[in-house]
DNA sequence: AAAGGTATTGGGAGCGCTCCCAAAAAAGAT
DNA sequence: ATCTTTTTTGGGAGCGCTCCCAATACCTTT
């Protein structure tokens, strides 16, 4: 029942390769036959086999995209993910790939989990990987197997020159977050920062340090306290952060920040009277808390999708030289930090 | 570099054929042979090439998730999906499949997406669907070209006995819910639906109703506000029951009832003592709010998981049977419906 | 009208696997 | 030791495509 380019030959009345000349933009058809064989294409409804096309060209137009389990990527962190899947299959659907989704189980080892990619890695065009940290060894493999990918953030140092990534400004939104705070008075400004062996996290923090040294402030260790990106640490980190006394807090993500706010709710004190306080990331949810959040926007399914494009590009190009790409953020004033400017409230 | 089964059969001193028996567990091949074999396919790193045995086979080892976008889907449910995904990983990677995943975009049109999904429909042996509406046309076309599928909820009457499905015992879930609430001696009690186009919130309809007719109670429609699965619904909805009069709501899904907690801080009563509230999903956030949500837990993870196996069984049985699941829920008491036990807090 | 060029077309080989059938080897029966 | 049966092995054909090269058709040009 399925029809192969010779049936379809055959019934436009030219060869095999005539056909495959028309499915694949081939000038070398005369205009009257390229109508002809498409005429028939459409009729039959007929389309490429994929395999034996992936077999002949070894090109496979499947790309997959990396996601390690981390608790939050499966729980506070899933709408960030799915923003960002969203980008990337927008254009991936532009460019007519699909996405191979690959998901790290929670009992499983990094290794484990990076083995069962490598071993089927003939199977993709291109990888898409997503909260790698610094210096992760699925990055050296990739590199000696000589498959093209994308970091969904800063690299470590020694990679840095050899691997493609896009990032968003972590360090300037972080800068300006902080400045904010100091705008509007606050001079104890302290930090809960996210996972400090994740370049967002590292980067966040050097902007809170840049920005408070830039106006003259000194760094101070005890207004920092580390957290993971998460809802507990943003709670616990808040704690802390009080007892050191504090009027304001840049937190390394929204998430952490909703954690901090219940903290600062719980000894009953006021946002943004008592403590200000400014996210990182604008998820939906910064908008659902109260008061609502001031954060940091970073344009999430933006960064998928020009994560996407940049490796589609080092697939179908000849130039083999690592992109690097920051998109840059901005800072999105609400009631947690002060100065709201208006927004409808549902 | 990449090596093919006729090196491997050199380098083991037998046939291609020989080597293509181990790597299938084909019986037919003596212990020494199968032994050295394996030993040189494991020096060598070799793996057979995926393209051209789907070619040969006319299997492809691939299976399709299909979500089709709702704003939902990305905002508030984007929760609930990852824990899909991550249950029907779990299953593909036990048994040697891959997962090609299909979002829509927000412009597509319906059509627009199925039409992408149905035209590379052989590179994938089966597909699973998610909030696929109740007589959405997509079931009849993959019908139609014989491609298997399962869906992740009740499919509409006329399709029922020619699809597989998994879900999880709406009915009896909203029924427990509603049972709960009765039990704490509330008696106007409202609920504010889900997506009543989706078998899911059709079903938790029906078990609110028939528990309370069960209990003598009659079906009032003042007190039921259609929402749509998301925050601003159960908000809406909640303010609406607010002017009917209820002291307790069940609500649809936990992101709805969080909507409609909203609305009842925000008019100045308390919950649970004023209005006693039970939600349905137990996602994480049911216990990052305040009071934290009582609600009937469906195991999402599993669900996924049992679709996958449900599908990769008959991909690879003879029986085309179509199979029905149910999954059972479970009622989880926390502060909002006034019985707590214990839990801890962060 | 012939020669030369260019645009178009056709068909063989090959991508790397599985499947089938026949050949060879080993084991058992007489 | 010979014949049968069973186990094990090898090789051809084919899956449906692309890519290359040769063949043909169609134009120009002189």
């Amino acid at each position: 029942m399925d029809q192969n380019l010779e049936d379809i030959a055959r019934l436009a009345g030219v060869s095999r390769s005539t056909v495959s000349r028309v499915i694949n933009n081939n000038p070398n058809v005369s205009a009257s036959t390229r109508q002809r064989v498409l005429q028939i294409i459409q009729e039959q409804q007929y389309r490429p086999n994929y395999f034996a096309r992936a077999l002949a060209t070894r090109r496979t137009r499947i790309i997959g995209v990396v996601i390690p389990y981390t608790p939050l990527v499966i729980f506070d962190e899933a709408r960030y993910f799915s923003a960002m899947l969203q980008g990337i299959t927008e254009v991936m659907d532009e460019r007519d790939y699909v996405m191979l989704l690959w998901l790290s189980q929670p009992e499983d080892t990094k290794n484990l989990f990076y083995e069962r990619v490598i071993a089927q890695h003939r199977l993709m065009d291109g990888l898409i990987l997503a909260s790698i940290s610094l210096d992760d060894p699925l990055q050296n493999q990739l590199l000696d197997i000589g498959m093209p990918f994308v970091l969904l953030e800063r690299p470590g140092q020694r990679f840095i020159d050899h691997i493609s990534y896009v990032t968003v400004d972590n360090i300037g939104g972080a800068q300006e977050a902080v400045n904010h705070l100091l705008s509007l008075g606050r001079r104890r400004i302290g930090t809960i920062t996210g996972l400090l062996s994740h370049p967002d996290g590292q980067d966040r923090l050097m902007g809170y340090r840049q920005a408070l040294e830039n106006n003259g402030i000194p760094f101070d260790p005890v207004l920092v306290a580390e957290g993971h990106f998460d809802l507990d640490s943003g709670y616990e980190g808040m704690r802390e952060l009080l007892r050191a006394g504090v009027d304001a807090v840049f937190a390394g993500s929204d998430i952490t920040a909703i954690g901090a706010m219940r903290a600062i709710k719980e000894v009953g004190l006021r946002i943004p009277e008592d403590v200000a306080i400014v996210g990182f990331d604008d998820l939906p949810t910064a908008v659902n808390v109260s008061p609502r959040l001031s954060t940091v926007h970073q344009p999430i399914p933006e960064k998928g999708a020009l994560a996407a494009s940049l490796l589609l590009d080092s697939i179908e190009g000849e130039d083999k030289v690592p992109s690097h790409r920051l998109l840059p953020t901005r800072l999105i004033v609400r009631e947690s930090s002060g100065m709201a400017q208006l927004e409808n409230i549902p």
